[in-house]
DNA sequence: CACTATCGATAGTCATACTATCAGTATGCG
DNA sequence: CGCATACTGATAGTATGACTATCGATAGTG
């Protein structure tokens, strides 16, 4: 098919087709002459993973160009896929403090989760426990019962993964699964936060908006 | 303090103090004369409050702007609050397909979330289930399991929200635990999925491995 | 054989988040 | 007392990321 069909299908406009074609996301078509190209249902595909990515994912361009570079890459081994994908969520994070960093080993000591010191997950979760320190006291309590709960996660995930074909479909599934995952739980979180809130302080009913407009603005 | 001496103790440049008080995120200081004016303590847990959910959590200034009015108007209940921080989040959602909100609505069934329809999560994880059927096909194990993980992250955050004191203190828990809670779990995900996939490939025979949730391909 | 879609390359646009400069003051130190 | 210096709000400029628009050349179609 031509540029013009393969945007059409996957509501991409042609120039941001060549856009990720120029930075590597998209794989160029076959060139069949001076002005054409015919493109496969493997670029409808890849760019419906792209557009996934970015927008669901939140990923940048660049990020995403990484971790469909691992995919396509077969000499990449599967659990090095699953490093690229961890480290292409766009986070800025500050060093963590020691304390925080210990806090973090001593949940994974706790669940038995096997040491991995690389993995970029111990200074996120050992930053933002930097950040909640502003604010809250107690955390291990929380942090315990989160951990708990991850650990259904992952195991949830490892069984999706195992589940998928072949080393191509698996590696896809790996980067899908950490990249949109994330995503997921944050959805369903949403929902159990809410329906919690409702369960415990409002007996189940849904509320309506109470608004007394009062404003004291007091900065101090 | 002056505004060289807030910016000493937050790291936050003078000029970008300016810019968070003219877009509101940060109050003015008192004013002490034509060249003058006194910060305090309250503006420093401020500003880290605000880079706190800028850099870690990912907001943008103007969704951290929001979040931040929502916590200082004291005439806005706890739960509206929570509705402006799980909106604050920025992501790019697609419409989600009917038989994706079907999927979920059967999970939230499931669980016994009461029926929140409004709720922002519902269409965001939605969507997530629309773009991740590219690549697998079946969800519904994974989703229960999710959805059972998430029912005990999400008693667990009511049981911190709860802990707080007056409503000042429980709506910026509210904001910090949404925003920062879902970076948390991201972090603490990429060190369990790590840990699972040593153990169940690396790490020799696991113990108490079941084969008994193995995905037979079933597309519902 | 005119027409329109396509090609790669390049330059322009738009939003976000700062950052730098400016002119006009006040203090405070000698 | 006088001047250097830090501070003030306002405005304009910069850097980055993600597109998007235009261009001249050309080639398959009616």
């Amino acid at each position: 098919m031509r540029i013009s069909e393969l945007s059409e299908r996957t509501g991409v406009s042609t120039a941001s087709i060549k856009y990720y074609t120029r930075e590597g996301l998209l794989p160029v078509g076959e060139r069949t002459g001076y002005n054409s190209t015919a493109y496969g249902e493997a670029h409808v595909a890849r760019l419906r993973l792209i557009r996934a990515l970015i927008d669901t994912g939140g990923l940048t361009v660049a990020a995403a160009g990484r971790v469909i570079a691992a995919i396509d890459d077969p000499g990449i081994e599967l659990d090095h896929v699953f490093g690229i994908a961890q480290q292409s969520v766009p986070r800025e994070i500050t060093p963590p403090s020691a304390a925080s960093v210990e806090k973090v080993h001593a949940v994974m000591r706790e669940r038995g989760w096997a040491t991995v010191d690389k993995n970029p997950g111990i200074p996120l979760a050992a930053s933002v426990l930097d950040d909640l320190a502003v604010t809250r006291t107690d955390l291990s309590a929380v942090l315990s019962r989160y951990a708990e709960a991850i650990d259904m996660i992952a195991e949830a995930d490892l069984d999706a993964v195992a589940a998928s074909g072949d080393r191509d479909q698996m590696a896809e599934a790996v980067v899908v699964g950490i990249v949109l995952g994330d995503v997921l739980l944050a959805g369903l979180r949403r929902i159990a936060q809410e329906s919690h809130t409702h369960r415990r302080y409002r007996g189940g009913v849904v509320p309506g908006q109470t608004h007394e407009t009062n404003e004291t603005e007091e900065p101090t």
